[in-house]
DNA sequence: CTCCGGTTTGAATGCGCATGCAATATTGCC
DNA sequence: GGCAATATTGCATGCGCATTCAAACCGGAG
């Protein structure tokens, strides 16, 4: 009651302004620019300046405001991360890692999250209102749609994802090369009929894992391979495998899902729908490397990503863009980490 | 190929300053306040000169500023949002609905990834420097912090999480509710002898969890407990179990997990290593309601955090806070669905 | 005491936009 | 046609900060 209502400790709550680089300046006896140059890196300030300052802000609460500095500076420090539905789904770490790794970095992430990659446009266009300083991108993107980030120059890093016909920076897993994998192994452990699980049609993971083992299948001689679409879901997974029981009146030797979710579907519906054993009447393989594929009661024999890879990639091409606008594309392609789990029928690799 | 290089979308690529309001200005020969006015909501703006301006703009490739705009309006149309590496993995919805719901309200999220919750400090800091209109939490704040957002005007809402002696705005899932469902069911069904799994120490979901199993275990009369302390992951719940089984030397009658992930550890350590049935020889439950806690080879009983409830909730009272600072604390309390699965012998219920 | 290099500080300016105010154009109404 | 009421436009200003430039300062060498 000694005092007015303003305290000491920071100005009164929250109804008012907050404080700005003037107030402090005024508080301490110094001019604006000396509380800016405080609070930044290299510039020059007295021991006594800097005292005196951080004394006066500490005071008001003072905090630097990001936004101004971003106008002037013309650097947000920010990233825009653009994700669909489905990549947070199956592979939860990958937002987590990039956010932390770039925030070692002072950037910060603004986040966008499609509901089907498709409707980026209106996306793009906050992505160009915020200025943010480049962009991670695990959705597609049409030539056109790449130009106009190029052209406001904005980095851009395509994560598993190419743009048709440009030249763009990239991290991918090699999802064929997987799938070959998968299929070869399948192969030489005697199967023969098969049947693919793709995941939906606007999926450009999908389309290349089930091209990747058509095409290993085709160069084995295997031709008639029996395809239904699913979209990732585990249960469309089960719907999917009782559609090829119904279509193939018996179960194929193997069924090669476009991912893990999709797999256990398929275990599952082959156990309990039909009362088969896995791998014993049939063999099942996934993609992605997954928690639930790691469960002991699944165990698929899959191909897991390498995302923390990936993403400490990612985040390091696009803070080199960001650094050097000019650098010319590059495009990192990871291999996955095979693993050969338990719901596969596989020869047995002792070369130890 | 009958064009020049720079087409009539936009101008040259990229190594140029961005267009301006006042190029715009310039190019459709109207003053800058015009262009500013074009750009938005409420303004006035005849026909003519809307269509002068979007001509010039379209031709520049012009977009607002929205760094400069949040500058000037004091509003940057950007929330926070704090979750730990726990809360994407476990409810990867969360993320993905709260960002979509914020964008339909022309809303931004800017993301913060704690590594375990306590490192909170730098992040807030940041959050304060962006100068977010406000604040989504999944992670735990003190007091302390609390009121350096509050007094800074920033609203917050706390989700699954609540501040000690603080009145704060918060939306949660009633933890221990859920988790008396559970142990009522058990016990009903004749279970005894139960062990429980905890979460990591500094997870107040966890805390509250336990307690409310513990309460209504001790309300029915059973106090010797085996606790083990678990880490949400299905690893520690492999381990927590056989922990269980070499204490206990016998499998108790029930095992209350904290989780889904980790019943689905415990399901698997005694099916694996034990050779239990499950839940022949042993019960387990888990919470979350997770999508693996769904697939048939476990089949958990559990109680389902209304995720997309919870998001919605947690968007419209930010909403409500944002334009009106004043508005009093509010707690929405949802309770969990309850899944009665197979993991866990129960009375049958056909009341039907 | 003077002069010079280096460091620290302050005044002034502008980043790109929204907005209050005054000036102007447009419309409606008698 | 004349005038009030309204809609549209431009001018000027400032949001909060970083940064340039020149002034002030400091200490040491001569």
């Amino acid at each position: 009651m000694n005092k007015p209502a303003k305290s000491a400790s920071n100005n009164d709550s929250g109804s008012h302004r907050r404080a700005t680089s003037y107030d402090v300046a005024e508080l301490a006896g110094v001019s604006q620019s000396a509380v800016s140059r405080v609070f930044q890196q290299g510039a020059s300030a007295s021991k006594e300046m800097r005292d005196r300052v951080l004394t006066a802000a500490n005071k008001l609460g003072y905090r630097p405001n990001a936004i101004a500095r971003g106008l002037i500076t013309q650097r947000s420090n920010m990233v825009a991360v653009v994700i669909s539905q489905q990549t947070n789904l199956y592979y939860p770490e990958f937002l987590v890692q990039l956010t932390q790794r770039f925030s070692e970095h002072g950037i910060r992430v603004l986040l966008f999250a499609l509901e089907h990659e498709g409707d980026i446009d209106q996306m793009l266009e906050q992505v160009l209102q915020y200025r943010v300083d480049g962009l991670v991108t695990a959705a597609m993107l049409s030539p056109q749609q790449f130009r106009t980030i190029e052209n406001a120059g904005i980095p851009v890093i395509l994560y598993n994802r190419t743009v048709p016909d440009t030249l763009a920076n990239s991290v991918r897993c090699d999802q064929a090369e997987g799938e070959r994998w998968l299929v070869s192994e399948l192969f030489d452990a005697g199967h023969r009929r098969f049947a693919i699980v793709t995941g939906p049609e606007d999926s450009p993971v999908s389309t290349e894992r089930t091209r990747g083992a058509l095409q290993r299948l085709d160069e084995l001689g295997i031709r008639d391979v029996k395809l239904v679409r699913g979209d990732y879901s585990s249960a469309s997974g089960r719907a999917a495998f009782a559609e090829i029981m119904r279509e193939l009146g018996e179960p194929p030797d193997a069924v090669v899902a476009a991912n893990d979710a999709m797999a256990i579907g398929c275990i599952d519906s082959a156990r309990v729908a039909f009362g088969l054993e896995v791998p014993g009447d049939v063999s099942v393989v996934g993609f992605d490397g997954v928690g639930p594929a790691r469960f002991a009661a699944y165990d698929v024999t899959t191909v897991r990503q390498p995302v923390g890879r990936m993403t400490e990639a990612a985040v390091a091409m696009l803070i080199d863009r960001i650094g050097n606008t000019s650098l010319s594309a590059e495009q990192r392609v990871f291999s996955g980490e095979r693993i050969r789990g338990g719901s596969a029928r596989l020869l047995d690799t002792s070369d130890q």
